[in-house]
DNA sequence: CTTGAGTGAGACATCATCGTCTCATTCGGT
DNA sequence: ACCGAATGAGACGATGATGTCTCACTCAAG
């Protein structure tokens, strides 16, 4: 009877990650409640959206957890990040673009620590003469947010395949388009 | 009096990008004109996306047919294409955002010509050798478009300076992150 | 069986935006 | 200077989404 309030946001994501503009009452469809009970969970759309950012928030920290950032080398790091990123790379397209929205609202706290994580990791990857220290790495955080988003995007819209998409990421970010000379 | 079709559009394109909810009255004052006069113009916002598509479409012609993408090699074509690109760049990430917003509606046919342009470009530079061929054309293109979309919002919030975007961009496509051994 | 909390369906008012219309005004060409 | 086309401001109704409310129903615990 009671319901499943993660179950409501996993299905809000799914939804709102295809479709971003979804109103409450097709979210309520495809949780599979009413709209009423929808709003008894969620004051509104706006905590709806709240809720959902502080999933995505702790879904990606999770997966830098398991992506264990400090062990390895940053390269290798690096790759486990993508591949641990590949399941919520939807959600994270989603928001990032809604974050890209609301200008006036401020920002998630929780967006700056992994913010924070992510620019910790290129930053030793420079250090520990593995990446290029040319490019910021305030730079290669955005860029990695970007091929995220842009995986994300093609894979839904069956431009990319689903099983493709993590080593096409790490290989572009880590090696570029140029061919190598070195291998 | 005649209003200018064209300072409308760049208005309204300029807005639009930083701000892609904005509402019709929004997107006139901005323009400098009324509401009604640009209801007059343009039949209504799906009409006004419609031209913004139109002009987006036309400009990244433009930067392409100045790129000059078919001489030279590939790699110096597409710092070429980049750096003709940044112009624009904020019209295009909004339009892009946009077309993924409308799922249902088709797509402007000129976006399929923009593409197999940049598609072919990335081919002749695999088939020439100066690109890797382990990663496909089209998830190129669709990093492409990434990136500039990354760039242009990271200019945006100022968390990259606009000087620098172009050859951050280049860079990270071309050669990626990783510290390259072979100079 | 009884009871109460939780739910679904729907009604309802509110709000923002859109698209259309009118009317007075202004600008440019003649 | 005159006249017509174009504009700005605002009113107006329509529309879609939102948030709140009521009411009947269901389910599970006691």
């Amino acid at each position: 009877m009671a319901v499943d309030r993660s179950h409501v946001l996993t299905a809000a994501a799914a939804l709102l990650a295809r479709r971003p503009t979804s109103s409450m009452d097709e979210i309520a469809r495809a949780a599979g409640i009413g709209r009423a009970t929808l709003h008894r969970h969620f004051a509104g759309r706006d905590a709806l959206i709240r809720a959902l950012e502080q999933l995505g928030i702790e879904q990606l920290t999770r997966a830098m957890d398991a992506a264990r950032l400090g062990e390895g080398d940053a390269p290798a790091a690096l790759r486990r990040l993508i591949a641990e990123t590949e399941p919520v790379a939807g959600v994270l397209a989603f928001l990032f673009t809604e974050n890209q929205l609301f200008e006036g609202a401020e920002i998630n706290e929780g967006w700056n620590r992994l913010d924070a994580r992510i620019h910790t990791l290129f930053r030793r990857g420079q250090e520990e003469g593995d990446f290029r220290i040319d490019l910021g790495a305030a730079w290669l955080t955005e860029a990695l947010y970007g091929l995220i988003g842009a995986g994300a995007w093609a894979v839904h819209d069956g431009r990319v395949a689903r099983n493709d998409v993590t080593h096409s990421i790490a290989e572009l970010l880590l090696g570029g388009a140029r061919r190598s000379m070195e291998k």
